[in-house]
RNA sequence: GCGCCCUUAGCUCAGUGGAUAGAGCGUUGGCCUCCGGAGCCAAAGGCCGCAGGUUCGAAUCCUGCAGGGCGCACCA
């Protein structure tokens, strides 16, 4: 149930009654409350609802906004809604005080919903397919890849849980040149290990590659035996499956997990890469020209045409993504989100072009940018020097912060900002620590609810309890921070924007400290307030464990 | 040269058309006979990069400029 949404749908078919009343007898034509929902105001003399129709009317009416809210006003019958007094303020709005007492039904959601408190049908199970990270199979995750990892774990439950049927995908990029040239690296990496005086030739020449090797060489002691032909056939499916499943054991000790890893070289065995560009010369969005065939991207807005099979005969990596993503939409989905790192969003254009020429329309595809992440420690950028070539590895972060504190750290940020990781804030256990400071909170309820527990309290059934007697500021700032969880999470997922959730983590912990350093729960001044605040701190409990899941992070019962 | 992103408190970042611009860190001052002080309360600190424009109203939308990041392949 979510409360919230039920309160505001009340008035919001007050306001059109009152709109509509007010047309016939003051003359008002406006459109009613569309655009203009009401919201809950920063400032607390405002009422808990408030709404600007007024002012967004104002214009077509031809008339100060204070008068068309008057209008309005006059016209108002609040019966039936939990809206106790309405008034006109500032240079419109109307503010809307409700009955107590609203609030307090939310607390018997919480407890009836428990860990699925929060989750609601909005998506109305329309199918999604979320592919992020997706790193070549030629090295380690990186950290730029971990971040879009923290977000797209997280984005993929909450579009679940707004009522979206969300999977998630890994694109494997296992076939053409870069596999070709990994196994060469690879098999000159293996002879030198054993001892062949080769030249090292420039293609990939990170450490990992011989780590690779080394492990190739334990696992098959006799590779170097074979003809160099059957050697590198055998690397070019070898050695994407090492990375690939490294990758894959990386991040799942990072807490991301996929429905599915998708195969490119399995794609183009299918055929289907070929079936496509068939189609797309039939379709004439395709056309030969200089001894490759191109896809017509200019003609939805592309700067240039894209090649799609080069003039030696290979097809490009765009030609093997456009095969992707027609089956994306073949399997059935009907929204397709990537999460990219801002290096390819040069790629957005052609992207876009290349769905229509897939006949679908361009907002089926959304693409999602995550900026760069710059690490620091001691106030100065801070490279790893373990590895040659100065890239950061998802592994390398996790041996300086924890899991929890990665991901939080990574999921406190919007999407598109340029982030700094500060490695020694996250590592602060004992200190001012965002991801401590919601753990603690979690903890502390659970520590508080043992301790109940001991003195003879269960946490009582809500439905049983007066809440009404729950009127302290703290009290209701808390409930009412509860409530908002459900469209909390609608709005996240609607505006991708998993930060949101964090920020209302940080919150809903912040309002519950403030709550238990001045309420009392156990000793209170009554037993039945003591009951209805065991319920509330029980409710938070519920909140801050949902909320923590979404973002893979744990939440502990001790610390 | 073209395109995308960013510019908000000392630092790291929220806030995308509303009322007095927020949080964390850092700084300063208070709060434990009592449920976890890993906490709470309070204070100081901002021409929201600059200049125009739209609007009853702009940090938010539009235009221009400046600074920073990243891209502009018959690479992946």
């Amino acid at each position: 149930m979510r409360v919230m949404q039920e309160v505001q749908n009340q008035i919001r078919a007050a306001l059109r009654a009152a709109v509509a009343a007010a047309a016939e007898a003051a003359g008002l034509t406006g459109p009613g409350p569309g655009k203009s929902h009401p919201e809950a105001p920063k400032e607390k003399a405002h009422g808990d609802l408030a709404t600007n129709l007024a002012l967004v009317m104002a214009r077509g009416e031809r008339k100060p906004p204070r008068a068309v809210a008057e209008a309005i006003l006059r016209h108002l019958d609040l019966g039936g809604t939990w809206a106790e007094r309405v008034e006109v303020a500032g240079p419109g709005f109307l503010n809307f005080f409700l009955k107590p007492g609203w609030l307090h039904q939310v607390l018997v959601a919480v407890q009836q919903e428990g860990e699925n408190y929060g989750k609601s049908d909005h998506g109305q199970g329309k199918r999604v397919l979320l592919e992020y990270i997706s790193a070549n199979p030629t090295g380690p995750v990186v950290l730029v890849q971990a971040r879009a990892g923290a977000v797209g774990s997280t984005l993929a439950r909450l579009l679940n849980w707004a009522g979206y049927r969300c999977d998630t995908e890994f694109y494997v990029n296992d076939a053409g040149n870069q596999v070709k040239a990994l196994a060469r690296a690879v098999d000159l990496r293996a002879r030198q290990l054993a001892g062949e005086n080769v030249e090292f030739t420039g293609e990939y020449p990170a450490e990992y590659v011989i780590d690779c090797a080394r492990d190739l060489l334990k696992q098959y002691p006799d590779f170097l035996q074979k003809p160099e032909e059957e050697r590198l056939a055998f690397l070019e499916r070898w050695a994407p499956e090492y990375f690939r499943a490294g990758q894959e054991e990386v991040l799942r000790r990072y807490g991301v997990v996929f429905d599915n890893w998708f195969s490119e070289r399995k794609l183009r065995e299918s055929g289907a890469v070929e079936a496509l560009i068939q189609r797309l010369k039939e379709m004439g969005e395709a056309y030969e020209a200089d001894g490759a065939v191109w896809m017509r991207t200019t003609k939805y807005g592309d700067d240039k045409d894209r090649v799609l099979v080069k003039s030696d005969g290979e097809y490009t990596y765009f030609c093997a993504d456009a095969a992707y993503h027609l089956n994306k939409y073949e399997r059935g989905y009907d929204l397709l989100i990537n999460i990219w790192g801002q290096d390819h969003h040069g790629y957005q254009g052609r992207m876009k072009a290349m769905v229509q020429c897939l006949g679908r329309p361009p907002e089926s595809l959304e693409l999602l940018i995550t900026q760069l992440v710059r690490l620091v420690k001691d106030g100065q950028e801070y490279k790893m020097s373990k590895r040659q070539g100065n890239i950061v590895e998802l592994e390398d972060l996790l041996e300086e912060v924890s899991v929890d504190a990665a991901r939080f750290f990574f999921l406190m940020r919007s999407l598109d900002s340029h982030m700094d990781f500060d490695i020694n804030l996250a590592n602060l256990a004992s200190q001012e620590n965002p991801v401590y400071y919601v753990q603690y909170a979690h903890a502390r309820i659970c520590s508080l609810l043992r301790q109940a527990e001991e003195a003879g309290y269960r946490v009582p059934d809500a439905a049983s309890v007066r809440l009404e007697v729950l009127q302290d500021p703290a009290e209701l700032d808390l409930l009412k921070k509860i409530a908002e969880l459900p469209e909390e999470i609608i709005h996240a997922a609607e505006s991708r924007e998993p930060h949101r959730i964090a920020r209302y983590v940080m919150d809903v912990a912040a309002l519950f400290h403030a709550f238990y350093n001045r309420c009392r729960v156990l000793g209170a001044e009554s037993e039945e307030l003591t009951r209805a605040r065991l319920v509330l701190a029980d409710a938070t409990r519920v909140v801050i464990r949902n909320v923590l899941g979404l973002m893979g992070v744990s939440a502990p019962e001790r610390m």
